[in-house]
DNA sequence: GCCTTAAACAACCAAGAGGTTGATAAAGCA
DNA sequence: TGCTTTATCAACCTCTTGGTTGTTTAAGGC
């Protein structure tokens, strides 16, 4: 799917920053404000609000409202899809190199090789 | 560690591009060439190229060497390393959630205040 | 030796991202 | 009602990135 896709998409490229890796980590250990967010950084408040539109948009946090402070909570769900779509592609990798191993004790392996190419 | 740290960025960088996942995708099924790998992209082997070569200076796949061809394989132990970095937080966030939950029983803090849009 | 192919290198360009400062809106407190 | 706090919006700047075309190197085929 496309939508689920560019969700991905999202995620990674929001977890491709190292200020909102850090974030992400100060949120594992409780949800937090913006300035509370802002404070390890030597950055503006309104940068960590920009990191924080990000992390939002790519559905790795929530925003609740509470009178004028807005905390920020962890989504663990969208981590896990993450971890998911990286498996896919780990575990089947695992599996071909068992096969791979085995051409390569079997027959003659410095020829054509595999060619596994099923496309 | 900061080489580490900055591993982890480069890697989360690389997969941050539909492009570059497309091509690890590909790659899951076996080692290919650049040429390969441009085939099913709109767009030229020096830009598939320089993707494979981000690809490779965040360690997630290794070129060798066969005659005038460089196959790219894909390194499965970095994309594990991915996923560990994504579960520590994961899983703290996880036994978060059950004391939050245990907080918002006992002390009724910010009662219904979903103000938020499912965009 | 000469020619073809695979792939990288170099220079360049347009678009986007991270950061800033300044102004603005919403919610509470005096 | 003003005043403070919290956080966002807007405009702007700089640097990186994804893409291009053109050139160059490396390895084989003739």
């Amino acid at each position: 799917m496309d939508s689920d896709d560019a969700l991905l998409d999202a995620a990674f490229a929001a977890l491709a920053d190292p200020v909102r890796r850090r974030i992400i980590a100060r949120l594992s250990r409780g949800p937090a404000t913006v300035n509370e967010l802002a404070e390890p950084f030597a950055i503006t408040k309104q940068a960590v609000s920009k990191h924080i539109q990000v992390l939002e948009q790519a559905q790795l946090v929530t925003r609740t409202r509470d009178a004028q402070r807005r905390p920020v909570h962890l989504n663990p769900v969208r981590l896990e899809a993450l971890t998911a779509w990286i498996d896919q592609y780990r575990l089947v990798r695992e599996g071909q190199f068992r096969s791979l191993d085995a051409v390569l004790h079997s027959s003659a392996a410095a020829s054509g090789t595999q060619a596994k190419d099923p496309s």
